[in-house]
DNA sequence: TTGTATGCGTTATCAC
DNA sequence: GTGATAACGCATACAA
């Protein structure tokens, strides 16, 4: 009977043992197996250094042979540290969130850090909920186009790191795109196509970034002395594109810059339903160059950012102590074939 | 000087304290302020009606007055539940699991869940690696789209709740898409538009629903004697949709079910830019109907899911204790432009 | 109904 | 370099 030493291999025994009480095995179990204290093991698996190479490799040894992993749950309540780090978005379906998201989710993977999400469906109550039931748990928090009050904001900075993007309020940090940059690009863009009279289709009232884009839209155009007029507020939406369109045509403009790429592929999509020609008719132009805007036909000409680069710039400087304030990420015209000529008057 | 109660409130000298130590009020604080046992604290939150209605009263009283919010560390070191769901995905930057991820957010969420994401970026190793760093931290999970060994997926089931979603694996619950009825209804359309001649764009070799769609297309081709070919495996990918062109063409077919609109997406961009009409020449079919299918010229002709259904049924189905499998999720056919007359020989 | 005592798994603070 | 022990915040069996 040599082959059946298993019943005499501690490591066995003790593997029976946790499975009988049903969990993981445990700092504890280490320590048996290699013969240590239990704070050896933590000691040996924690900090690198601090102790001697032999039983360094006996404990890793024995955690390995028992499958051993870290209960985060026990850490995090010694150590105050999660490890987590939570990103609240107002609509996950919306396609600008994908890259967010992921840029997100590698750079706080490859810090050891868990991503969770909550999403508060443009929401402001929904989103409160969301943070609260959140913040307990993580160290961190991004709040992506948030709709809450700077006071509330705040209020939450004073508990645990936070980082915003798209919007900014004063003395907490935040992720912005070079709005001005692709901003004069695409006038430029537009002037050059012999523009004069232009419509911005804002985004929600208590859209930050609405806000910052519309300012420096006015400022540009009134430089190039172009006509701007503001038209809404607007839900950020395909629908809110659609339902727009009236208000564009009675404004009798040859050009529409939307608040971003989901107004204007539908506003597209309603200029092609009436039988609005783009771009001979109309130029339309949007923000973000999210998924599909290369693909709606005519393809859309858009000021576009690296969504995942700014994802994943939130989560590092969330985790940098020494973090300061970089330059915003920046942007650029992507022209495709929704601009045109302005058609004679 | 009756305006300074408030350094005789003995709420403030607790909130003082905790603010002090830098940490939050605990039940032991609440317990303080309420004048009663943590324990008594820990009941009244807790469990409803095992206390009395005074001091359940001045029990929330207190906490409310110190925000007191429970640690969920420390509440999952005791009980084990750490009211979190993992979920799995393969590329975050696929639409496709737009409509997942908010499903099981919000099925999450109402069950006062959190949900934690990790992305395995189709790569087998890093899903290996994200379902190693989720697994202690969650109460269960959803896998979408693996590709890992049934044999890995088995043992991870051993520790915890697990749900596959687009695969089946013997002993593993799964929501799965009615693949069958959409696909009748697809190949009807074919069949009825004359087509005699179909290919079908697999997705990658380790996808186990392009070969369950495969199969399916496959039997109901035979039965309505048309001439069916396998092409791939493929990137499901719009990359992968593009490349595969040059075989579709050498097919010779008159219709090709791609295996995901991604794939169907890339293929008529490809033949759009080699002058090849769609759907005069060649339909094109795909399956999911992901944002910018209908965005796309011609619309995509498409076999679609809800999504968000089926993410909420995996987060459901995982929390429910006597979950039987259920009937497959309905699927049908979205007939839009891309598919039409075959093209006559 | 409420209080007492103990344990969850880990890290940190002491000793030695 | 390593061991013993306390502490993190909460839940629960047991007493009262």
């Amino acid at each position: 009977m040599t082959v059946q030493m298993s019943e005499d291999d501690p490591a066995e025994a003790i593997l029976a043992r946790v499975h009988a009480r049903g969990g993981a095995p445990t700092i504890y179990d280490i320590a048996e197996l290699a013969g240590v204290n239990p704070s050896t093991v933590s000691r040996a698996l924690g900090k690198p250094g601090r102790i001697s190479a032999a039983t360094a490799a006996k404990v890793r040894a024995a955690a390995e042979r028992l499958d051993f992993r870290v209960n985060p749950m026990a850490r995090a309540l010694q150590t105050g540290k999660t490890k987590m780090i939570g990103l609240v978005l107002a609509d996950i379906t919306n396609p600008v969130v994908f890259g967010i998201v992921r840029g997100a989710e590698h750079a706080a993977a490859e810090a050891g850090y868990t991503l969770v999400i909550a999403e508060s469906q443009e929401s402001g109550e929904n989103e409160a909920e969301a943070i609260e039931r959140l913040l307990p748990s993580v160290d961190a928090l991004v709040l992506a186009t948030t709709r809450l009050a700077a006071s509330a904001i705040t209020g939450i900075a004073e508990h645990k790191p936070v980082i915003l993007m798209n919007r900014a309020v004063d003395g907490i940090r935040s992720v912005l795109p070079d709005v001005e940059a692709g901003i004069i690009e695409l006038l430029d863009h537009l002037a050059g196509l012999g523009h004069r009279s232009v419509a911005f289709l804002a985004g929600p009232d208590s859209s930050w970034i609405s806000a910052r884009r519309w300012s420096t839209i006015l400022a540009a155009a009134v430089a190039r002395d172009m006509a701007i007029v503001e038209i809404g507020p607007n839900a950020p939406t395909i629908a809110g594109g659609r339902a727009a369109l009236p208000r564009v045509r009675a404004a009798q403009v040859s050009a529409v810059i939307a608040y971003n790429d989901l107004m204007a592929i539908g506003l597209m999509q309603e200029a092609a339903s009436v039988g609005i020609p783009i771009p001979d008719r109309l130029s339309v132009t949007g923000f973000d160059d999210i998924f599909g805007s290369e693909l709606i036909s005519p393809p859309l000409t858009t000021v576009g950012a690296d969504l995942a680069a700014a994802g994943r710039q939130a989560v590092e400087r969330l985790l940098d102590p020494e973090d300061a304030q970089p330059a915003p990420l920046p942007t650029q015209l992507i022209v495709r074939g929704s601009t045109g000529p302005a058609p004679r008057a």
